[in-house]
DNA sequence: GCCGGATATACTCACTTCGAGTATAAAAGG
DNA sequence: CCTTTTATACTCGAAGTGAGTATATCCGGC
């Protein structure tokens, strides 16, 4: 009897921001996320990600977090003794890993979602990808308007605003739709870099709960050298978050929750006044929810 | 070799509300939550633990979320073939179940955890747990001035304000004081209803799930009837909160969200002037999130 | 040495949200 | 008929939030 028996794999999303760019690790190219088996040897499976993570890059992993657990039958790796129970986790490393034993590399998060980054105001390649889904909206009466309302809730239509949050659905109704290589669709039709079996599904998965994230807890300093400036700060929110925001009201928020205090020294290497240098206050809760923290959004 | 494999367990928190109640159905005479195997033969976690659910209970499973996986060493049903992984999951229902084949039973939130319920006002129960818990952090030096803040954090005291959403790290707080019998504590000395290996702090988990999810999304639905009263509405939502809140606060902000309509029928059956009866708008998005959606606290 | 460009920092204002309080309407029962 | 009880409706002020504007300090060029 096998009932019950199955394979333990552990996936792990590890980002890091370097040059305002937001990372993620990958092995083979980039084509898929690194994982590995999940060894009877390990405490538990966070100290099992963690040795593993180690092993392959010499950077310590800050934070680390559970992200979603999959058992499809239609998984990869399935073989007679049973089935492939897949954990993946979120990990935030603090800078750009030097290449490990596994040689891994760092890709752009934006390199598998392009419509995703709305820094430089909405992609042109969005209004490729909305088009595309008003076909397939309308290709089906019995459920066009179910499908017309998930579609302009995901992607800001018909008066509904972009919400940076709901990368994961995106991505759903784009396979869903069949405009990615991972749904069987012809490449020069597809939208974005597409990755092994089901992992830029998972990819989705961590940059939607980072985004999530970032506003009630204080993750973002997981990624933040010892001391920065508040203007770096402040691009590697956008960075994750593919958003500008309001300058401003960004320094009024950061202010409020009293997370970070001055050094005292400043730094010219930013082009015009000096900036001061601010650090963490590590004094402070990792549990601590922060009151009201939406992020500053401006419209431009 | 055997790297890699491992038993795959399902473990459900099942809640419904009756009678201003929150409940959770139970087995062993509400010593431990249903679980079972996950077998070859399901499709997914997911529609492995519907109808796993739906043998055990007539009634059909409304919302399913994903809680959490477990592989600790120190879990039960080890053997010699691997380990054990618990995946858990969250599920509501719209009303009490009838005893099925497997007889589970439902047991109020409550009992489990006493001092989590401050609809009438600040349980007594309370004083004596914070005063456990102040030894605690007087007893090691060292670590004390971290305990400290995670203790006021948790429970809202020095100035700090209760949180609801914080049952998770009040239970495991808890358990590392040595105040639950899970942690080895006497039962004399412990704290509500205890429960089979980890199923208590699994239970915990749900809860706090399940009271954040609440503010910002309209999973309060799987738990009504067809129709009902605006008090019913409110009286089910403060059963999950444990809080009480502002009754006109409350109905301005269902207003706000256009989530529910009149059936235009009205009921006397709530004593003084007649209610009138609302639906939920089934034609909104189970996606949408709602927005500005805190809960109308009330300090009384 | 002065000036403009660039970046950092600081202040103000209006609109909305949200907690809290008060007032009116409609039934049941003595 | 009046009281009790519950439902429903309106008002107010403090705080939060989006958005715009003003001042400070450095660099480089002329």
């Amino acid at each position: 009897m096998t009932i019950g028996l199955a394979h333990a794999e552990l996936i792990a999303v590890l980002s890091a921001v370097t040059g305002d760019e937001p990372r993620v690790m990958t092995v083979r190219s980039g084509d898929a996320l690194p994982s590995g088996p999940f060894e009877l040897g390990h405490r538990s499976l966070q100290a099992g990600l963690r040795e593993w993570v180690g092993d392959q890059t010499g950077h310590p992993l800050g934070y680390l977090e559970q992200l979603y657990t999959f058992a499809d039958r239609d998984r990869t790796h399935e073989d007679a003794e049973g089935r492939t129970i897949s954990i993946s986790y979120l990990g935030l490393v603090r800078e750009q890993a030097a290449p490990g034993a596994g040689k891994p590399g760092w890709h752009g998060w934006y390199e598998y979602f392009p419509w995703e980054d709305h820094r430089g105001g909405t992609p042109e390649i969005l209004t490729a990808i909305t088009g595309r889904l008003q076909d397939w909206v309308a290709a089906e009466p019995a459920r066009r308007e179910h499908r017309r309302r998930r579609v302009d809730f995901a992607f800001g239509l018909d008066g509904a605003a972009w919400n940076e949050d709901l990368g994961l659905q995106r991505y759903e109704l784009m396979y869903e739709a069949g405009l990615v290589t991972e749904a069987g669709c012809a490449p020069a039709k597809s939208f974005g870099r597409s990755m092994f079996a089901d992992h830029r599904r998972i990819l989705a998965t961590g940059i939607a709960r980072l985004r999530a994230k970032i506003k009630y807890r204080p993750v973002v300093f997981e990624l933040m050298p010892e001391s920065f400036t508040l203007s770096q700060l402040q691009h590697t929110v956008e960075a994750l978050a593919g958003l500008t925001l309001h300058k401003p009201n960004f320094r009024r928020l950061i202010d409020q929750q009293e997370l970070i205090e001055e050094t005292g020294e400043t730094t010219s290497e930013t082009g015009g006044r000096p900036a001061k240098l601010f650090r963490y206050r590590h004094a402070v809760l990792e549990e601590r929810a922060l009151s009201g923290s939406k992020l500053p959004l401006s419209r431009n």
